[in-house]
DNA sequence: ACGGGTTGTGCAACTAGTTGCACAACAGCA
DNA sequence: TGCTGTTGTGCAACTAGTTGCACAACCCGT
């Protein structure tokens, strides 16, 4: 239910084409909502219809393709609608807490190696957000528009700390449970 | 691709009816693996035709109901296989950042109730789970069981920490965001 | 000028998850 | 003893997300 606001963010935060949506949902975007350029394309074509967004005429030829889109009023209306509305939380689902209550159960044979896995794609996500807010958060601007995206990376940065540390944890204390097969 | 696994977890811990397993994924299962009764059914029916689980023949002569399903050794297997495979992280979506995000260009206007809700609901959840970690893991038992497992609550409790911090910080400095209308 | 990689756009089919309803069995009570 | 609410089980339809492919255009080396 959502996709489509996170489309008209990015859209308004600056207009692009499907190509240039999907290489932004690669990076800020996507952080916290990632989508595939299948479903971007699909989703512009549904909100254009809808009469939320619009195809700039292009100014180059443009040899086969549509280009970028922009946003018209009735979309910047729906995004702020939806923005403001309650929202229950969706539940969450995470495999790698499942696996682990799973093995409790089966045992921890062949875990490790993918937990020490993840801890280094958490550490490396960790470290692209720290560089990100360096390089676009330096002290001392504080508008507002700065300070809510601030606050958005934070949480980013806060979840991949938390996360580091706990399956740096789950590797050094992770017990031999035997397979316990009656 | 990892609901049947939840559910074969859950059976293994205590072999169960759809009922029992739906409430039980009510709480705590299904804080890390949320499922309905209605996908849960589906589901037993599904493994039980794989010949992963099977019902228990009622004891009481069970008027009308199926009653409770055991694991099956192919089940144990199964399980185990998916256990220790490598699996990538899926990618996250949260629409809370993301509205955030929407905020900073749409304006603020009717965020800060929802914010606060939310943060209502995280701290109920975060009290739940220390009261379960007061109940079910009390200092000192360190079988290699109890330890994985408190380490999956662990996880829980440090997530809603860090979202009731997050939250609190974010109620307090939202920042006012006029609606950017050109 | 042509063959092979890369970029940009898009459809179709499938899988997972959600929503909405159906309906039998029993429990309590009026 | 029939009405009403609750418990337990389940199907069907819909929505969202994923996977896999297609195909045109351009760019680059030979």
């Amino acid at each position: 239910m959502s996709l489509p606001h996170a489309i008209l963010t990015a859209l308004l935060e600056r207009p692009s084409s499907g190509l240039d949506l999907t290489r932004r949902f690669d990076r800020s975007i996507g952080y916290f909502w990632s989508a595939t350029h299948q479903q971007i394309y699909r989703e512009l074509g549904k909100l254009e219809s809808a009469g939320h967004i619009r195809a700039l005429p292009a100014q180059a030829p443009a040899r086969g393709q549509k280009k970028a889109y922009e946003v018209l009023p009735a979309g910047r209306a729906e995004l702020a609608r939806w923005t403001a509305a309650a929202q229950d939380p969706k539940p969450h689902r995470d495999a790698m807490l499942l696996r682990l209550r799973a093995a409790a159960v089966v045992g921890t044979a062949g875990l490790e190696a993918d937990l020490r896995r993840h801890l280094d794609l958490h550490r490396r996500q960790l470290a692209e957000y720290e560089e990100i807010e360096k390089r676009d958060f330096p002290p001392g601007d504080d508008s507002a528009q700065a300070r809510l995206q601030h606050l958005v990376l934070r949480a980013g940065i806060e979840l991949e700390t938390f996360w580091t540390q706990w399956l740096t944890q789950a590797v050094e204390e992770l017990p031999v449970v035997e397979d316990g097969t009656a």
